[in-house]
Order: structure tokens, then C-alpha cells, then sequence
DNA sequence: TAGATTGTTAATCGATTAACAATC
DNA sequence: TAGATTGTTAATCGATTAACAATC
């Protein structure tokens, strides 16, 4: 059965049979490569395991395991070399390269997925915004918003690969189908519903109400 | 090692002996209420382990054992009554009662968080917002903003039981010392930093560098 | 050298999947 | 009864943790 559309879909298998790194580990590297540039920042040139382990909160063996994957090689007595992981690290996600989204729905949400400053660090740049409401045409936080109909050109203009999904919930399939058919390859889905789109694009499904589910049992219905 | 702060925690024990739910089951346990809630809005009486498996893409095997955590009991050759069913999931989230909540930090993440509606769904209240800026003081989304220093006085007048962390990362750790001393016992975190809470107040960490590292990574380093 | 750290292999743990019995 | 569905036990799979060897 495929899972990838829950949100914690840490299990699949399909064409991941030569990688050695595990979703969670993937999960992981975020946090990872926020630390290694705030230390470069801070004049670092090494981190140890021990030293990252211990202000991540995360076991030291997990550490290296997951900076193995990276493919650079640490120093024993001495760490990993900074300015050699943050780039391998950013391979590793993606986050190389100028990766190019649009945004569909600019509601609530969508208009703070807008204004949120962090996509740049992760090498993602909102290019443009979509929504049926023509009243909120015009800019949003320096992005254009133009209507659904725009969207195709601007996705072959700007070589867009992700679409942010922020619709209503009974409009997240036809939005699913609009940017698949507008050429995305990966969708970051933020409605509750399980969106069907062909094979070759990937979905992350994110939601908001796992998380708080996880976090209101533990508080009101353990111990 | 205590994982409990990553976002994916779904390997824990402690205090968890006698439960018999997995995490990952909690989190899936929201998908089955939203989709029951609207079969029971459109008349319906049972549900097929199969139907709701089908729509929700999810094995249904899994499904079955996920639904037997809620002790509701499925008739063979029919399914499970929706309405025992629903109070059984909302129980076991801790969404039966009032749950009120209030928010740290009023930027866009913050301020989309108060004008979210799904919240009430969830059993969940956000009684107010706090933020340094006099500046933001006022209500937004019919939510009253205070300076942090009402915060105690409106968690003990409120009953507030969970706190909800949406401010810049440098303020993060301030932020949930003020929540733990003002009595939350829970709280969900939305910045990129690992908080450090006494062992008795639950942190959920949400963040959202992890779920965009998984769908780039596999969009432009797989295949 | 001694000691701290890396990095790998094996054991354990948790969650999913497979197989199948029980039930209406 | 026949057949669809529930529900449980065993097998498998993936990820973490433990143990320890390798290295500077």
C-alpha cells in the first residue's frame, strides 16, 4: 500500500532501493545544516558529533550515521569540516540549485506561506501566487498574484518545479490537477485531503492536525 | 536519547507501557475523525474499514487496527458505527473537552495561527495572543493580544493548558520558559530551535524545514 | 603513547504487512 | 450456507541503539 501522501510517510520503499539515507534522516538534515551555518557564522571551522548531538538533542551514533550519508568524512579528535558539509548537505536536499514554486490559494494561510522569509534559505523562491479571487490580485509581500488561468505560462516561464497547495479543502484536488497539469513536479500539499496525482510527481502531505493530535493525547491522555 | 523535541518523534517509550497505540496511529487518528465527521454529515451510519481505507489511501488492515484502539468494535459484513466512533477518536485525542490554548509571538505565522479556523475542530480554543511589540496590542481574528506579562494571570484565569510558540528563533527558548512559568503543560513549538522544558510539560516540535527537505529531496535527488 | 572521536556491524525496537481465524 | 468483513497473531521491514574497531 503507498503511503506517501500521510504525513509522516517514512516507509516507503518504490525506487529508493540504492540510497543508504532514510527518510527520517533526510528529516533530519534541516536541522543539521542550520546549525553548521549558524557555527560558520560564528567563525567554527569543525563540529564534532558530540558537540552537534548534544545541542540538537539527538543521540551522537544518529549523527554520524546521518552525516555519513553526506558523504564527507570527519576527523577523528577533531569533527567534520564545516565549510565541506554545508554544501553536501544542501545536495543532498535539493536545496542547491534556485528552486522555483508557486502558490495556490491565498488565504490565511497561503498569505503567510507568502511572507515567510526562511524559503530562501533553503534555496526556494516563491515566484508567484494563484487565486480564483480576483480581489486579491496584485502583489503580496513582493509576490505577484494572478488568476489560475496564468498559471501554466508562468510555471514554463519560470521553470517551476513545487506548487504550494493552500486552498479550501473542496478545492484541493482540482488544484492538485491544475499544477500537474501545468508541469510541477512536486506538490507540498497543507489541505487535509489525500490529493491522487500520476506517479511521477511526488506529494509531501503536511498536516497541522497530526502534529496537534500527537501533542494533545500525550498531554491530556497519558500517565 | 530523548527524541521527544523532533518532529517526527514516533519512536518513544516512556511513560507509554500500558498504551497499546502507536504514535504513528495518533497521528493518523484526525484523518479518520475529519472523514467520518463528513460521512455522518451526509447520512451515513457505518463505515467499511475498506471504504475508509480506500479514501484515505491507507492499508486496511492498518486502519482496522488503528480503529481497535478506540475500543469501538466493527460488525463483520457491515463496518463500524460512525457514531460511536467519532466521541472514541475525539476521546482518545484529548479533543472532547475545551482545550485552550494561547499563542506566543504575533508575526505572519503567528497571526495566520490565530485566524485559523480548523482549530475549533479540534476541540481547541486560542483564548489570546501575546506578543513584546505594544505595537500588535489589540484583537486580531477576535483574539485579544496582550503584552507577556498577563500571560500567567489569563492561563490561570482561562484554564490554559497548551502554548503555542510562533516567535522569531532567537526568542524561543525565552518564549517557552515564560509558558512553562506561567503553568501550560504543553507545548507546540513552530520554531526551528530545540527547547528545553521540564520533563513534565510536553513539547511538540512542528517544523516545516523537515517536510520540505523530504518532498525536495525526493523530487530532485531521486530517480 | 593515550585518548578522543569517527564509523561500522550487530542487536533491538517499533511499525507495517501478510496470513488467517472469527463472526455475522 | 456463502461471503464479506472484522480482528488477531506471526513475519517482515525500517530505524534506532549498543558495542566496538579504526584512526588521528
Amino acid at each position: 500500500m503507498n503511503n506517501d501522501y500521510l504525513n509522516d510517510s517514512d516507509s516507503e520503499k518504490e525506487n529508493s532501493l540504492t540510497q543508504d539515507y532514510s527518510n527520517r534522516t533526510i528529516k533530519r538534515l534541516p536541522l543539521y545544516l542550520r546549525m553548521l551555518r549558524q557555527m560558520q557564522s560564528n567563525g567554527e571551522t569543525y563540529a564534532s558529533s558530540a558537540y552537534v548531538a548534544e545541542t540538537l538533542m539527538i543521540d551522537p551514533v544518529m549523527v554520524r550515521k546521518d552525516l555519513s550519508c553526506t558523504g564527507v568524512h570527519g576527523k577523528p579528535r577533531i569533527g567534520f569540516l564545516i565549510a565541506d558539509l554545508i554544501p553536501a548537505i544542501e545536495r543532498l536536499l535539493g536545496w542547491d540549485g534556485n528552486v522555483q514554486a508557486i502558490l495556490l490559494g491565498v488565504g490565511r494561510l497561503g498569505s503567510a506561506l507568502l511572507g515567510y522569509p526562511g524559503f530562501l534559505k533553503y534555496g526556494f523562491r516563491i515566484a508567484a501566487a494563484f487565486d480564483i479571487n480576483p480581489a486579491v490580485k496584485g502583489v503580496i509581500s513582493d509576490i505577484p498574484v494572478y488568476p489560475p488561468e496564468k498559471m501554466k505560462e508562468v510555471v514554463e516561464k519560470e521553470s517551476v518545479t513545487i506548487g504550494i497547495l493552500a486552498l479550501p479543502a473542496a478545492f484541493a484536488q482540482e488544484g492538485a490537477d491544475k499544477l500537474v497539469a501545468a508541469g510541477v513536479r512536486g506538490i507540498w500539499n497543507f489541505t487535509p485531503i489525500r490529493i491522487v496525482v500520476p506517479k511521477n510527481v511526488v506529494v509531501r502531505h503536511e498536516d497541522l492536525a497530526s502534529g496537534l493530535a500527537l501533542l494533545s493525547h500525550k498531554v491530556f491522555c497519558e500517565k
